[in-house]
DNA sequence: GAGATGACGGGCT
DNA sequence: AAGCCCGCCATCT
């Protein structure tokens, strides 16, 4: 499996109310330091594609926020399919790693 | 094969 | 507190 159809698999896996970082997923598929990488596998991702990209923001401190600046989408599309699925933002346009963040079991590398 | 790039993250200024 | 810089990993040209 390439490495961004392990993203695209470990992505699909978080459930709805649920998000991860790009850190987190990285760490998960056992690279800790692939952040980049994992930004890079789902920007390559179709506009069609079924995977839940919103539900992965980048990490900000104890907080995620949405860290796009360009893309196909925008960052004010993803706001929005996150808050259809309950997820509440606060004043600072953030959310809360404590409440939402979904921790997975590492998945070891093939 | 080498250099540049990007939806990142953490540390320092 | 906000911004800048450097390191990371997988692709792209």
């Amino acid at each position: 499996m390439n490495f961004y159809e392990r993203v695209y698999a470990l992505v699909e896996t978080i459930p709805v109310g649920k998000i991860m970082t790009y850190g987190g997923v990285a760490l998960a598929l056992g690279s800790p330091r692939a952040a980049r990488a994992v930004g890079y596998a789902l920007n390559a991702l179709p506009p069609t594609t079924c995977v839940p990209w919103h539900r992965v923001l980048g990490r900000r401190g104890s907080y995620a926020v949405i860290s796009i600046h360009s893309f196909k989408h925008s960052a004010a599309e993803q706001r929005q399919r996150l808050e259809a699925e309950g997820l509440i933002f606060d004043a600072e346009g953030r959310l809360a790693l404590a409440v939402y963040l979904w921790e997975i079991a590492l998945i070891p590398p093939i």
